[in-house]
RNA sequence: GGCCCGCUAGCUCAACUGGCAGAGCAACGGACUCUUAAUCCGUAGGUUCUCGGUUCGACCCCGAGGCGGGUCACCA
């Protein structure tokens, strides 16, 4: 550690050290708080609402982190914060007698629990006149500085419980992120939804085209891996007989990091028997204009330059239409993976040469169409080929009934009517795994037998959701990386 | 992974063309009983991300590396 950062933590260390010469312990076990640094606040105004200005309430108790101060000999301001809000502190000489002396010993940073009445300064500020005054915990570290807060990305990321105490408005998003969490959970439970469990330490990690994380579990002497998605365990419940599950959890991929996203991210995923893909949109787009509507008040919601209306119905656009519409690619006329490479190349578009056809139409609707898709947009309608869990759509030979929502230039939400003909589910299974040695592809659906024994026993007609929670919350509340929503953001350690 | 940018005191930032590394906040000592970016006087504090090079002299130029951000690539 520099010798400066000593010298700071050493004149703390002295003002400990002084404290406990005194008998005073400097971290308490607990301290009873009759109020929250918002309710005396409040309990000042109801008195001046009933007996006019210029009044002291009855004493209260407060507790909370020192973070600025003000002093002047024998009289001091402090300002105390809590989780709801801060609330100043008055301290004299001629009140608190020789604890007063305590005033030196303290730092930014401490906590403090005071005790006294409210009444307002005359520049019209509540202020507690503190009457007693007991240390909760002494703060070892300095802060940083109070004007211009932390401001190092890399530290706020890495130290995020720096960046909460000195820019609180950070908490603002996470608490948002909270309470969308908690509306799309009453919203499926209203509507009779089970939430459920399921393992994250798979033998088998499937559902989704990703790399998985490997472990391994020394008892079982087994390879295991983190799961990459759900879905495949939640089919499996509603082949046991739930007509309505859900999950919100983490999964894990082992890829890139960039503004959204991020190697462990949440995720909702919910199946619903006896529903179709249509169904899913529908709830789609109520789920989310109901999340914002309870967590913004408004179905407008700012992103950027732009404003985002999450009012259902939401845009259908064909996936086919717009990459014709928009990249002039036809990807029926050009259905091989060398056809539709040699038409995009022409077009001047930089795509990875050893791709499948699938995976280069998924490449084109990335690079053509999702950055131009602000406004909540459904895109339906994905060739078989890229969705394997997918049911084929009726009178569309070589399409699934598969959509995906975009807002914002994101894609946040990827669904679809199940397959759940056990025969076809392990074809194309199977046209995956060829898809792997052909391509050396290590992200292609794998085949995972039990699942395939599940749908054997049956499985209803069933519309499955996938949604990136991490995203929607960034769609929400506005923010443009992952990071942002994300208390700790996935970091490289430090040498 | 490629390219661009950043890294200087605990924090926020300066430092000309290569010429003594500075300021504010925080800290420390002192004054001060209605301040709120409190004020006033004084003090201390640096591996300029790391290593190497060029130079009489490097925060600055060159090379290698580290970490972060952006962008492209990758990626449901």
């Amino acid at each position: 550690m520099p010798e400066r950062e000593e010298e700071l933590i050493r004149s703390r260390r002295d003002k400990l050290q002084r404290i406990r010469e005194k008998g005073i312990d400097p971290y308490p076990t607990r301290f009873p708080r009759t109020h929250t640094t918002r309710l005396a606040a409040e309990l000042l105004l109801n008195l001046e609402a009933s007996d006019g200005e210029g009044g002291r309430t009855s004493a209260v108790s407060v507790a909370g982190r020192v973070i600025t101060s003000r002093i002047m000999g024998k009289a001091a301001f402090l300002d105390l914060r809590d989780g709801v809000g801060k609330i100043q502190l008055h301290l004299r000489r001629d009140v608190l007698g020789d604890d007063y002396d305590l005033v030196r010993d303290l730092d930014l940073g401490d906590f403090l629990g005071v005790h006294g009445p409210v009444f307002r300064t005359r520049t019209g500020e509540a202020t507690i006149e503190v009457e007693q005054l007991t240390i909760l915990s002494k703060s070892m570290h300095p802060l940083p500085e109070k004007w211009h807060g932390l401001r190092d990305v890399e530290q706020r990321y890495r130290q995020r419980y720096a960046d909460l105490i000195s820019n609180p408005e950070v908490a603002q998003v996470f608490v948002q992120r909270s309470q969308i969490i908690n509306s799309i959970r009453g919203f499926l439970n209203r509507r009779g939804f089970v939430e459920v469990d399921t393992p994250v330490l798979v033998p088998i990690a499937a559902g989704a085209f990703a790399k998985p994380f490997v472990t391994h579990h020394h008892t079982l002497d087994e390879q295991l891996y983190l799961r990459i998605a759900t879905e495949l365990y939640l089919k499996r419940l509603i082949v046991g007989g739930f007509d309505k599950v859900y999950e919100l959890g983490k999964v894990f991929r082992n890829e890139g990091m960039d503004q959204d996203h991020n190697p462990e991210f949440t995720t909702l995923e919910s199946y619903e028997a006896y529903a179709d893909y249509n169904d899913v949109m529908q709830m789609v787009e109520e789920m989310v204009s109901t999340a914002a509507l309870e967590t913004l008040g408004s179905c407008q919601v700012q992103f950027g330059e732009e404003t985002i209306d999450l009012t259902p119905p939401w845009k259908r656009l064909s996936l086919r239409d717009e990459i014709l519409k928009r990249g002039n690619i036809d990807i029926e006329e050009y259905n091989t993976a060398a056809s539709l490479e040699a038409r995009a190349r022409e077009l001047g578009l930089e795509v990875r040469a050893e791709g499948s056809w699938g995976r280069l139409v998924d490449k084109l609707l990335s690079l053509l169409v999702e950055p131009q898709l602000m406004q909540p947009t459904f895109m339906v309608d994905y060739p078989d080929e890229m969705s394997p869990l997918a049911k084929p759509k009726a009178g569309m030979p070589g399409y699934a009934e598969r959509f995906e929502a975009y807002a914002a230039g994101m894609e946040f939400a990827n669904a679809y009517t199940e397959l759940n003909d056990p025969d076809l589910q392990r074809e194309r299974l199977l046209g995956q795994e060829e898809m792997r040695r052909l391509y050396q592809d290590d992200e292609v659906e794998r085949l995972d037998e039990d699942f395939l024994v599940s749908l054997g026993l049956g499985m209803p007609p069933t519309g499955g959701l996938g949604v990136g929670i991490d995203r929607l919350v960034m769609l929400l509340t506005g923010q443009t990386s992952i990071r942002d929503v994300l208390l700790f953001p996935q970091m490289r350690s430090l040498k």
